[in-house]
DNA sequence: GCGGACTGCTTACCT
DNA sequence: ACAGGTAAGCAGTCCGCG
């Protein structure tokens, strides 16, 4: 019931009557009407419920400005800050101190002192500091020299009455963008719906979503009052709903005299020949730029896509950029360092002036003066994004691979280069990346904007941001968020280092900080009713249980020095709650309590139900790399031995069960870090070890899945696991490495195909005849070089970094690579090297360069029977037995 | 000069 | 710019070998 309102309610807020604010054809009278307008757009003094999609410093008025998406009339919003809110760092200087250094004194930037009572988290106590507030925020920090977070340790040592070491003066706080600041104190919600009253910013609380938020922390018996509170905050986040998006996919091309390699963005040297918008208003639109000597083409385009020629690029460039000044959102793949830089640059070339262009450049992104700019490519890119919230689906981050995995559309490929092309065949290549652009942005129900929108509200991040950074800084800025809610001084990443540095274990592999899971040693063989049982998020439920945070590990306390993590000689605090643990924990809560079973309750509406599994998606990405953090040197409030205690109290855990169970009497076939695979577990046995670990380790044990068979082999994280609805699970296994030429993958997935069928072990018998006959005939085809192409046999490898800065060795896909880059390609780190093995001396060959003959067909039987081995083994057969029959058959 | 044992580098995977 | 653990293949080194 309270679902239905949730989305009745949803309806008469954001849902737009689907916007129609069309994305005007490129007219002269609508320019002029948008200077007449002035921008930035009318700070109205109010404005109707929406959306915080973005915030910035805006130099020129000296003010945070931050960006509202109205859904109705599908635009956006400015509202500069009217509080007065200024930047400033803190130190435990005292203002009669910091008056004696000149240089801060007289710095241009510098405004006034206040003292603050702050709680340090490392001293466990309350302080007195002061608060150094400035004009503007780069006069704090951001310049090379002469920053007020610098002028302090730098000169105070030396005007100082007693002598002071640098160490002893702290600077707090001076690393944070002012923006991000800004939004802590203000206590403001990125993504959240705002509402603009009488001039003022102010939440808009909808009903239906509060009463659901109630709901939801009504569930959680369990919880104390703090952990209540957090959860709350949380739900509060992930209830509001999202809104529709009103978008454009923009792909540029560029002419360029030498085919092969793409124009430098930054010299903009070559004219922009075609240019395509693709718009969630349906518009298509191509515009493409006349040239001589280029022709029609006899290809037709769809009849609902708007061709539109253009005599001078420069008129092409300001009808582009009339799309620019219009749209709320633009996404491109790539844009930040090709679209949008180079249409910039491009512009500037052609003389337009600064406030014509519609386009920010940075260092490293390319943003809009007027809407937000999604890259999907640095998105796509993020790794916590490709593997946890898309599940590994798509490998390479090309738009080509993106768009095959994700919508089932693929780059048209060129025989030419973009000079040689038809108008006709130019404007479908282009459109076509247009359509893959804007399709990886709607699909789903607008999945990627609505996660981006997700991710945002929990990191306190403009969409911008979340879109380009990784999860460390996600989860940074909500802690960074909690510490100023809480007034607590966010401490310097040195100083937790110093006083809580240090990890006792040693790792298995050399050069790591510290021990971390345990892998159990498989029991070879195939095993039938296989049930696998593991702790759900693992990690965040033991910082949760464990209390664990730089607060918490090594306290202050005797009294807890008792609380020992096992296996190490660390303690952990008593006495009060970590932030971390309660953040993390409240987070792992909602996900496995609410929002992963919800996700997937068909009593729900579907968009609820879509909206849910976005959340626990984005929940999943940022508790996956919950426990992570805190082992890199770069997070901010790294703190080695809060990884330390985690991953040992992991080993801890998953030893107890493996221990328990035998107990049990329950054969543990394999474990690997929160699992164990249990042979033919009966129904008690796995209820007494689910019981038992709740009560003696306060954790969830779940039964995951229950295979109905599964092989292993003698190897560690390598093992195929066939589950009852006839899925197969492979794990590690060569034959599902992306590296490996797709002839020998083939076989591998025929056998993988007939292993699903087995049913009993009777089925092994005819089964294994299958395999045995899959592999002799890829073997003796490869004996007679009979395959169809030789991509069928090519290795594709990615290169870690440029071929040239291989020092150490020189391995093969960098050979490969080498030879390439003398034949003229471009090459660079992230790039795919396809080779193949050849007879000849250095035994690589690129495939583009490789003939049939010179193919090394031993090395291919090789890999076959080092791929297959790892099945064959626990199924009792053997490769060379298998190929010695045929040799055998081949003499009669 | 060559092969085997060994270590280290590199990539791709697992949780 | 989340962590550590494992597999595999190859490159490079060292050592013995009349």
């Amino acid at each position: 019931m309270a679902q239905r309102r949730l989305d009745e309610f949803s309806i008469s807020v954001t849902k737009t009557q689907e916007p129609k604010a069309e994305a005007p054809p490129f007219t002269e009278s609508l320019e002029k009407e948008r200077k007449q307008q002035g921008f930035p757009p009318a700070v109205l003094e109010n404005l109707p419920p929406s959306y915080f999609v973005s915030a910035t410093y805006d130099g020129k008025a000296g003010k945070v400005l931050i960006k509202l998406y109205e859904p109705v009339s599908g635009r956006i919003y400015f509202w500069y800050d009217n509080t007065g809110h200024k930047p400033y760092c803190y130190t435990n200087l005292s203002p009669y101190d910091l008056e004696k250094i000149d240089r801060l004194m007289k710095h241009p930037g510098f405004d006034h002192f206040e003292i603050e009572e702050k709680f340090d988290p490392l001293l466990e106590k309350s302080v007195k500091v002061t608060k150094i507030v400035a004009k503007d925020p780069l006069a704090i920090g951001g310049r090379p020299k002469g920053c007020i977070r610098d002028i302090i340790p730098e000169d105070f040592t030396k005007v100082a009455t007693i002598p002071l070491s640098a160490e002893s003066i702290k600077v707090w706080e001076s690393k944070i963008k002012y923006y991000q600041s800004y939004i802590y104190d203000h206590g403001l919600l990125p993504g959240m719906v705002y509402e603009v009253k009488n001039g003022d910013l102010v939440p808009k609380r909808l009903e239906e979503a509060e009463k659901m938020i109630q709901k939801i922390v009504g569930t959680f018996k369990e919880a104390d009052a703090e952990e209540l509170q957090y959860i709350e905050q949380w739900a509060m986040l992930l209830e509001y709903p999202a809104p529709k998006f009103r978008y454009v996919a923009l792909d540029i091309e560029v002419y360029s005299p030498i085919p092969t390699r793409m124009p430098d963005p930054r010299e903009a040297a070559y004219p922009i020949v075609c240019v395509s918008l693709y718009g969630s208003d349906m518009q298509k639109r191509v515009l493409l730029l006349k040239r001589e000597g280029v022709r029609e083409g006899s290809e037709r385009l769809p009849a609902d896509v708007q061709i539109e020629y253009f005599d001078s690029e420069e008129r092409l460039i300001r009808a582009v950029f009339e799309v620019l000044w219009n749209y709320p959102f633009v996404v491109t793949f790539n844009g930040d360092d090709f679209d949008l830089r180079y249409l910039a640059h491009r512009a500037e070339n052609h003389g337009f002036k600064r406030d014509e262009i519609p386009i920010e450049i940075g260092k490293r992104v390319c943003l809009l003066k007027y809407g937000v700019h999604i890259d999907l490519y640095k998105f796509f890119f993020n790794r916590s994004i490709q593997i946890y919230a898309f599940n590994n689906r798509y490998r390479d981050v090309t738009l080509g691979d993106v768009g095959r995995a994700l919508v089932g559309l693929d780059k048209i490929m060129l025989e030419k280069g973009i000079g040689e092309l038809t108008y006709t065949e130019l404007a479908k290549y282009c459109l076509r990346d247009a359509e893959i652009t804007y399709k990886l942005t709607s699909f789903e129900d607008e999945l990627v904007l609505k996660l981006i929108l997700a991710l945002s509200r929990i990191s306190s991040m403009p969409m911008e941001d979340v879109s380009r950074q990784g999860v460390s800084r996600w989860i940074r800025n909500f802690m960074h968020r909690e510490h100023r809610r809480k007034n607590m001084l966010i401490p310097n990443a040195e100083d937790i280092l110093a006083l809580k540095g240090k990890t006792t274990t040693k790792a298995i592999i050399k050069g790591k900080k510290y021990k971390g899971a345990i892998v159990v040693e498989p029991v070879p063989g195939v095993h039938f009713y296989v049930a696998v049982m593991d702790f759900p998020s693992l990690y965040p439920s033991i910082i949760k249980v464990w209390n664990l945070g730089y607060q918490s590990i090594l306290c202050g306390h005797t009294e807890c020095q008792t609380n020992l993590v096992p296996d190490t000689p660390h303690w952990v605090c008593r006495k009060k709650r970590a932030l971390e643990s309660l953040l993390i924990g409240s987070l792992r809560d909602l996900r496995v309590q609410w929002y992963k079973p919800k996700s997937k309750d068909k009593a729900l509406p579907p968009e609820v139900r879509s909206w849910y599994n976005i959340i626990q998606g984005a929940l999943k990405v940022i508790l996956n790399a919950s426990y992570g953090v805190f082992g890199a040197e770069t997070f901010d409030l790294y703190c080695p031995p809060v990884a330390e205690a985690t991953a040992a109290i992991g080993r801890h855990a998953i030893t107890q069960i493996i221990k328990r169970a035998e107990e049990l009497g329950i054969q543990v076939l394999y474990g690997d870090t929160d699992s164990v695979f249990l042979k033919n577990p009966s129904k008690e046995q796995i209820r007494e070890l689910e019981e038992w670990t709740e009560r003696e380790l306060k954790m969830g044990l779940d039964v995951d899945k229950v295979y109905r068979y599964a092989v292993f082999s003698s190897r560690k994280k390598n093992y195929l696991g066939v589950l009852e609805d006839g899925s197969v699970d492979v794990k590690g296994l060569t034959g599902k490495k992306r590296h490996i030429p797709i002839f020998i993958k083939n076989a591998f997935d025929k056998m993988k195909e007939r292993l699903a069928t087995v049913k009993s072990p009777a089925d092994f018998e005819a089964a294994k005849k299958d395999i045995i006959q899959t592999i002799r005939e890829c073997y003796m085809r490869l004996k007679r070089r009979e395959w169809d192409s030789l991509n069928e046999l090519a290795f594709n490898v990615v290169l870690g970094e440029e071929p040239e800065r291989y020092t150490k060795t020189t391995p093969q896909h960098v050979k490969a690579a080498r030879i390439l880059k003398e034949s003229g390609m471009e090459l660079k780190a992230g790039d795919l090297i396809s080779f193949v093995k050849v007879v000849n001396d250095p035994h690589v060959k690129p495939v583009e360069l490789a003939t049939k003959n010179e193919i090394d067909v031993d090395k291919y039987v090789a890999y076959l029977h080092s791929t297959f081995d790892q099945v064959l083994d626990a199924l009792g057969l053997d490769f060379d037995e298998i190929i010695g029959l045929t040799k055998l058959e081949r003499f009669m």
